[in-house]
DNA sequence: TCTCCACAGGAAACGTAGGAAT
DNA sequence: ATTCCTACGTTTCCTGTGGAGA
C-alpha cells in the first residue's frame, strides 16, 4: 500500500503549502547571505507540529541551491552552552570537539571556522534561550541564527535585550492549519507515499479533520491509516482504518518518545503507568518502596526526589504522563497505559 | 488570621569520567 | 604514567506557594 515510506518521515522535502507569507519573510531574512553578508537573526514560533522546522529546512535548502552555505541545526533541549557550541562545530566541516573541550576554546574555534556568511538553526529551544550562547553566537560577524521555539512570549520574556532587539522586526507566527490546508499537505503525501486510488479525499478530509491542524499529526495518521489497511488485508483504505489511524499514530510517537529516554526515565515512567492517578506523595512512597528491587545489579543508583521531579517533567513533555495540579495536590496519570518500557524492569505491582 | 508543613522548581555545589598536557 | 582540567548529571540548598489546623 505504501510505495515510499519516506514521504511520512519528518524531513521528507515536501513542498511548503499555505504558507507564502511566512516564507517569503524566512527567504529574505537569509536573503543577505548571497552578498557574503550576514543574514537577520530569526524567531518562529508555534505549536507542535505546525511545521516550523520544515519550513526553515526548506529555506536553507533553497539558499543552498542559490549558492552553497554552511549551516547547522541543533536540538537545543538540555543543552548546556557549551554542549550547543560543540554540536555546531562538530555539523561544520573539519570540526570534532572532544566533550570535554572548555567553553572557551570551543568559542574560538567557532570563530576561526565561520569565515563565510553561515546559518545555524536552534531548534525547539524548549523555550529558553540559553542567553551566553546567544551572545557568543552573536559575537561571530557572519553568523546569524533562526530559533524556533513553541511559546515566543516565553522565549522573549527570557531573552535578554540585545536578543530581544535582533528578532523584533523579525519574529514570525506560524498558525495551526485549516481542515482544508491540512487536506492539501495531505493529497500531496498521497500522491507521493501511496499506491493510486488507496484513500478517498473524503477520508483525507477526516484525517485532516481530526488532527486538529497540526501537519504532523495528520501525516502519521495516514501513514497509520495505510499501515492498519495493509495488516487488515484491505485492498484499499477502509473507514474504519481512518478511525483507528489517529490512535495508532499517537501511539507510535509517545513509543518512540519513551524510546528515546535514559533508565531513570523509565523506572518513573513504569511506577505512574501501574497506577490510574497517583499524588507525588504516593509517587515517592513508591518508588521509595520498590528503588531496592529497581536497581539491584545494575550500575546506576536510585536519584533523589528532586531528580525525580526533573524525570517526571520530561515524561510530562513527551505526552507519555499527564499532570494535574501547580504545587500541593499534584497527579500524574499515564497517557496511554498499554504502551510499556522495553526496558526490562521488575517494578512490583502493589 | 497565623503557623506549620509539603511540594515545585531555580541555582549553586559536588563527584566523576575522560581528554589534554606534561 | 601522572596530573590537570572540563562538562555533565546529580544532589543539596533555597525561595515561593498553598492547604491544614490551631
Amino acid at each position: 500500500m505504501i510505495t515510499k515510506p519516506r514521504v511520512f518521515d519528518d524531513d521528507y522535502p515536501a513542498t511548503i503549502q499555505h504558507r507564502e507569507a511566512e516564507l517569503s519573510v524566512l527567504t529574505s531574512a537569509v536573503e543577505p547571505v548571497l552578498e557574503g553578508e550576514r543574514g537577520h537573526d530569526v524567531l518562529i514560533h508555534g505549536s507542535k507540529g505546525v511545521g516550523k522546522s520544515a519550513l526553515t529546512r526548506h529555506v536553507l535548502e533553497q539558499l543552498n541551491r542559490q549558492q552553497p552555505t554552511p549551516s547547522a541545526r541543533v536540538q537545543c533541549l538540555g543543552l548546556s552552552t557549551a554542549g550547543l557550541l560543540r554540536s555546531i562545530l562538530q555539523q561544520l566541516p573539519g570540526a570534532n570537539p572532544a566533550t570535554t573541550t572548555a567553553r572557551e576554546t570551543l568559542e574560538r574555534e567557532l570563530e576561526a571556522r565561520v569565515t563565510e556568511p553561515t546559518v545555524i538553526v536552534l531548534d525547539e529551544g524548549g523555550d529558553v534561550p540559553d542567553t551566553d550562547a546567544l551572545a557568543v553566537l552573536r559575537g561571530i560577524p557572519k553568523l546569524s541564527w533562526i530559533a524556533i521555539c513553541h511559546n515566543h512570549n516565553d522565549w522573549l520574556s527570557r531573552a535578554d535585550d540585545e536578543t530581544r532587539h535582533a528578532v523584533t522586526n523579525w519574529t514570525l507566527g506560524l498558525d495551526k492549519y485549516s481542515t482544508a490546508e491540512l487536506t492539501d499537505i495531505l493529497q500531496e503525501r498521497r500522491r507521493a507515499g501511496l499506491e493510486p486510488n488507496v484513500i478517498s479525499d473524503e477520508q483525507l478530509a477526516t484525517i485532516a479533520d481530526e488532527a486538529a491542524g497540526i501537519a504532523r499529526g495528520a501525516i502519521y495518521s495516514l501513514r497509520a491509516a495505510a499501515n492498519l489497511a495493509a495488516e487488515r488485508s484491505h485492498s484499499t483504505v477502509e473507514d474504519i482504518d481512518v478511525t483507528d489511524a489517529y490512535a495508532r499514530a499517537t501511539r507510535r510517537m509517545r513509543e518512540e518518545a519513551l524510546k528515546s529516554l535514559p533508565f531513570h526515565h523509565h523506572v518513573c515512567y513504569e511506577i505512574v503507568r501501574r497506577r490510574d492517578r497517583l499524588s507525588s506523595h504516593d509517587f515517592h512512597k513508591r518508588y521509595d518502596a520498590i528503588e531496592n528491587v529497581v536497581y539491584a545489579d545494575r550500575d546506576q543508583t536510585p536519584i533523589s526526589k528532586r531528580e525525580r521531579r526533573t524525570k517526571l517533567t520530561k515524561l510530562v513533555d513527551y505526552d507519555l504522563l499527564g499532570s494535574d495540579g501547580d504545587t500541593l495536590g499534584r497527579e500524574y496519570w499515564v497517557q496511554d497505559a498499554s504502551i510499556s518500557s522495553p526496558l526490562d524492569l521488575t517494578v512490583p505491582v502493589p
